[in-house]
DNA sequence: CATTCAAGCGGT
DNA sequence: ACCGCTTGA
């Protein structure tokens, strides 16, 4: 598979939390709405609107009471308080409602926010075309070319139909998986509708990044398609900051940089240029995306990796006594405590990590954390108070804490699952469909540095089929689960001389970094023997919130016969199919071996 | 006094 | 591990 002959959708909820509430209140259904935390002081931040309310120039950040002098009917839903606290749950559990219909229609699903979701379609549009559906625009109602911008539904209509039966018929520019994928998703969002209730938006392109940005531009209930041709045009008309990831001060420093005000004005510069000023990477990242190469994998992940509460305490509302911030340490780990609780029963896994956030008056921001033995309100109160009491500077018999805290937050994370009892056959069995692993990369240029191969395993006694069959391996880490959820892309390196590429990393370049993290984590200065346990395997003694890692790393020793194995078939074959699985374990090295 | 809460990623 | 950045409702 060509990294660029994918097909990528972003569907993204049109103002969810807006749609959440009028879920529950039909009688607000198109009227202006809103929805604000924090009503008591200038009518709560909003946080979400409706489009009916942004016709009046209503805007997300806005306060309720301004919004209501911009547009009087304006109705404000408030977020729920516990504990004082604004409470998410609501928006969460409407979150999954979405999830649980696109987990059921597609395989490759990632969670990139509360309502927004990347599906790669590639498989899905090949399948399709088995099928040769004779497509007409009824199947399109909803939507629309990038690079047409006409209000007219007329005119809408007219274009795309001359497009769909070009495609249909020729397809030399490969627009039709792109038809294809815009089927897809049309039936797809029908399905959402019918079975929770929420419209949204969508958008199709080759990329996750094009896929973003053309969804953004027919909104709400239509969806886009971003073809290859419709780069250039667009993207001299795309202010910087309109591309994911540039949002920001690193979008500030592309047009401060290189004094542009569009992306494609970047087209002018060349890689070394882009890389002097941006670094090798993200220069290297630049100059494919302008030129419609993004290579960034959907990664296969409905599961928060971390579970947080958070809240502020600006200006007078300062926590300064220990008794306020034992309050709220208690409020915060409940309703960590609460949701872990809840994830724990639904996805069999446990947190091992807590970390707080604190920031004090002094402006400074910290972040600390502890391992979890036990779930518990109590410990997790108790913890996060402890640390924060390193910080007060005042005496230790006072209640007064200096200085004043103004942000505290308690993080739950490095999830370790549960289930101990499938095979690994099952495991692998999940995903049936090949990959290949040789990828043709004319247009890409990839600043990937070579990883240096080793060879220095012994015991090359295990086949691939020896490990495949081994029935009751105990799966303790969460390295199978990623794999099993084809988790991770095929990696891709240029060779300058043929223009071809290989999946080529090595096993070994995970385990040096592993091996020099573990030494760092071994003299590190929270060592404390409570939080250590001992490896059954090596006997080493690990810090409890690195097991999954750890347990990781022993895994990998073991398929590194497979790995070494599969490396000769790849140099000796164009494709290779794997069996009962789509992915190399060069996939998941590279994940790791970026940690 | 003041967007706030939440989640993920990359650098070091 | 910790910190800062980015994004989204």
């Amino acid at each position: 598979m060509n990294i660029d002959h994918r097909v990528i959708a972003l569907i993204d909820m049109d103002c969810f939390y807006v749609q959440v509430e009028q879920r529950l209140q039909p009688e607000f259904l198109g009227k202006p709405c809103g929805v604000s935390q924090y009503y008591t002081w200038k009518g709560g931040g909003l946080i979400a609107v409706n489009y009916e309310a942004r016709d009046f120039g209503v805007k997300r950040g806005m306060r309720g009471e301004q919004a209501k002098e911009l547009c009087p009917d304006f109705h404000i839903f408030h977020v729920q308080e516990v504990n004082g606290k604004a409470n998410l749950n609501r928006y969460r559990d409407a979150s999954a409602d979405v999830f649980r219909v696109l987990n059921a229609n597609f395989k490759l699903v990632e969670k990139a926010s509360i309502d927004e979701a990347y599906i790669d379609l590639t498989e899905d549009v090949q399948k399709l075309k088995d099928k040769k559906l004779q497509l007409t625009i009824n199947d399109f109602s909803t939507t629309h070319l990038a690079g047409c911008t006409t209000k007219i539904e007329d005119e809408r209509i007219e274009i795309l139909n001359k497009w769909l039966n070009d495609c249909q018929l020729d397809d030399e520019k490969r627009n039709y998986d792109l038809l294809l994928g815009a089927y897809l998703i049309e039936q797809i969002r029908k399905k959402i509708k019918d079975q929770t209730g929420f419209f949204c938006s969508a958008g199709i392109a080759r990329n996750k990044i094009l896929a973003k940005l053309c969804c953004g531009f027919n909104k709400p209930k239509k969806q886009t398609i971003f073809t290859q041709s419709d780069i250039d045009h667009i993207f001299d008309k795309t202010p910087v900051q309109k591309i994911q990831g540039l949002g920001g001060k690193a979008g500030e420093r592309v047009v401060e940089l290189f004094q542009v005000e569009y992306i494609g004005q970047l087209r002018k510069y060349s890689l070394d240029m882009l890389q002097t000023s941006m670094g090798e990477k993200d220069g290297c990242w630049l100059f494919n995306l302008i030129r419609g190469i993004e290579t960034t994998p959907v990664n296969n992940r409905n599961l928060y990796k971390s579970i947080s509460a958070s809240k502020n305490f600006p200006g007078k509302t300062c926590l300064d006594t220990i008794d306020k911030i034992r309050t709220w340490c208690h409020h915060l780990a409940e309703d960590v405590f609460n949701r872990l609780e809840k994830d724990r029963a639904e996805n069999k896994r446990r947190a091992k990590l807590l970390t707080v956030i604190c920031t004090l008056a002094t402006n400074e921001t910290i972040t600390r954390s502890c391992p979890i033995n036990e779930y518990s309100i109590d410990r997790f109160a108790n913890d996060t108070l402890r640390i924060l009491k390193q910080y007060n500077k005042n005496s230790l018999t006072s209640n007064i804490f200096t200085p004043v805290i103004h942000h505290i937050g308690i993080s739950a994370g490095k999830f370790l699952d549960n289930i101990n009892t499938k095979s690994i056959a099952d495991l692998f069995s999940k995903q049936t469909t090949k990959i290949e692993t040789i990828i043709s990369t004319e247009n890409i240029i990839n600043c990937q540095e070579e990883e240096e191969e080793e060879d220095d395993n012994e015991e090359d006694n295990n086949t691939e089929e020896n490990i495949l069959e081994k029935p009751t391996l105990p799966i303790q880490g969460d390295f199978f689960r990623k794999f099993q959820k084809s988790d991770e892309q095929t990696k891709i390196q240029l060779k300058s001389e043929n223009k071809t590429t290989t999946s080529s990393s090595s096993i070994t370049s995970f385990f040096s970094r592993y091996t020099s993290n573990e030494n760092i984590l071994n003299c590190s200065p929270n060592k404390i023997d409570d939080h250590y346990i001992t490896c059954s395997k090596c006997h080493k003694s690990i810090l409890i919130w690195n097991m999954p890692e750890h347990e990781d790393f022993h895994y990998a020793h073991e398929l590194q016969i497979e790995e070494n194995k599969t490396n000769s078939i790849i140099k000796s074959s164009k494709t290779i199919k794997r069996k009962n699985t789509n992915q190399t374990l060069d996939s998941f090295i590279n994940k790791k071996s970026k940690i």
